[in-house]
DNA sequence: CACATGACGACCC
DNA sequence: AGGGTCGCCATGT
């Protein structure tokens, strides 16, 4: 493991962090904010890399709202559960009220 | 060392 | 408007 991998993986890391308590935000926003739009791809791999950090990988949602990365958790609606847990309401492996809960990075400038 | 895959999203036809 | 393809960067085989 070299932490010199210095890279939008770090960074993605960093603003998932950032996310808020019952809140979530997607792979897009997160790239977008960090001025990769078309890099959506590398956040949701980045969250791959986030086992065994203060990575809320839970929070990150696709641009839909859909738990698409719920089949990388654990359980199998471990990711659903702890959304749940914090007051936001996910039905069929998709967020209710996405637009509400959303939470976009550019908003916190 | 080179090829294939991956928690998505935008662009092109 | 709908469907298909490319891009992005790192990791794994």
């Amino acid at each position: 493991m070299k932490p010199e991998t210095l890279s939008f993986f770090d960074r993605v890391y960093e603003v998932a962090k950032l996310i808020p308590y019952g809140r979530v935000t997607s792979y897009g926003a997160i790239a977008k904010y960090l001025g990769a739009a078309r890099s959506a791809r590398m956040v949701g791999y980045a969250m791959n890399g986030s086992s065994g950090k203060d990575v809320p990988a839970h929070r990150v949602v696709n641009r839909k709202g859909l738990l698409t990365g719920k089949h990388h958790f654990d359980g199998t609606n471990l990711m659903q559960q702890l959304l749940e847990s914090e007051g936001v309401e996910v039905v069929d492996n998709q967020i209710k009220n996405f637009k509400q809960v959303f939470w976009d990075p550019s908003e916190t400038l």
